[in-house]
DNA sequence: CGCCTTGTCTTGAATGATTCAAGATAAGGC
DNA sequence: GCCTTATCTTGAATCATTCAAGACAAGGCG
C-alpha cells in the first residue's frame, strides 16, 4: 500500500478499533483528511478522500462521518449558515470563533475552565448536558481587508 | 377587518413602520404569530397566517422573516439539527435552552450581565460581534418520563 | 487458511428546507 | 385617486442530507 496518510496509520486504526468499528480503507482516509481539515463539511471531506480512493461514494462519507460521531470520534457542529462541519477534537468542550466574512472557524478553549458555560443563570429545571458557545466576529484579514459581516450581525 | 391579533394591532404596525417597512396584512399577521410562538419555525409560522390570510404562500411568510431579520425586528436562529427558528426578542443576546429530547426551547438572559460573553479566552485578533450560547440537556417533564437525549450528548 | 456472518459501501433516488424568478398586486407618497 | 416601487403569488430549482436495495469486504471461527 502507497503512503496514504500524512499520520502514522497505524494510530488511525487502532482509534477506529478502539470504539468498536470496523477499520475500512474509507474510515482510514476519511479519519486522515479530518486531521488536514479540521472544520470540514462532507462534500470537503468526501473531495479530499476521493483523490486517493476514487470510488469513494459521497454517501459513503457521510456513513463514515455518522458512524464516527456516534461513536463519539469526531465531534459535529452546524454554525448558522453553514452546512454540518466535522472535527477531530473531541471530549474537551472547546468552542469555536467564526468570521463572519469568510467563514474561517478556529478553536476557542473553554472560558472557564473544565466545564464552565455548563451552568445557565436559570436552567428551568434542565438537565444541561453541554454549553454550546460560538463567537463571531470578523477574522484579523477580514478587517484589514474593511470587509463586513456577511451573517449575524444584526442580532446582538 | 376582525379581530386579527392577539396583540394591539396598533404596535405591530407602528413596530413595522419603525423599521422603515412597509405595513401588510401579511407581515401584520407574521408578526402577531411569532407572539404566539415564540421560537417557530417557517412552516409553524406559516400554518398560524394561514388560518386567518387563507391566501398566504410560504414564501411570502420567508419573504417577510427574512425582510424583518434583516431589519432587526426578529431574530433568526438556528440550532443544531433544526431548521431556522425565528423569535421577536431581540437586542438583549439572551440565549437558549433546548432540551435534546423534546426539543422545547426557552430563553436564558444572557450570563454574565451585558455582553458577557462576548470575549473569549484566545480572541485570535478577531473582531468579536457576538457570543451565541446554546444549553443542551432534558427538560423537567423528559427527565421524569425517562427519555433520552436524541441529540448532541456525546459531543462533551 | 478460507468460509460465513454481518456490517459497510455503491448506486440510484427521495426528502425537506430554502431560495430564485417572473408576473400580478397592493402600499403609501404626491 | 394615480404612480412608483416594494411586496406577494405561483411555479420551479437548488442544496445538503437521508433512505433503500443489492454488491462487497472485514474479521471471527472453524
Amino acid at each position: 500500500m502507497p503512503t496514504v496518510t500524512q499520520q502514522d496509520p497505524t494510530d488511525l486504526r487502532s482509534e477506529i478499533q478502539s470504539v468498536g468499528l470496523k477499520v475500512t480503507t474509507s474510515r482510514l482516509a476519511v479519519l486522515s483528511a479530518l486531521a488536514s481539515h479540521p472544520h470540514a463539511d462532507a462534500d470537503t471531506i468526501f473531495k479530499a478522500v476521493e483523490r486517493e480512493l476514487p470510488s469513494t461514494s459521497l454517501q459513503a462519507v457521510y456513513g463514515v462521518l455518522g458512524a464516527f460521531s456516534d461513536a463519539g470520534l469526531v465531534r459535529r457542529i452546524e454554525p448558522a449558515g453553514s452546512s454540518a462541519l466535522y472535527e477531530r477534537r473531541t471530549g474537551d468542550n472547546h468552542h469555536h470563533l467564526i468570521c463572519t466574512s469568510c467563514r474561517t472557524i478556529l478553536d476557542v478553549d473553554c472560558a472557564v475552565g473544565e466545564a464552565p458555560c455548563l451552568t445557565p443563570l436559570q436552567d428551568h429545571g434542565f438537565a444541561v448536558a453541554q454549553a454550546e458557545v460560538t463567537f463571531w466576529g470578523l477574522c484579523p484579514s477580514c478587517q484589514s481587508a474593511g470587509r463586513q459581516s456577511a451573517e449575524q450581525p444584526s442580532t446582538l
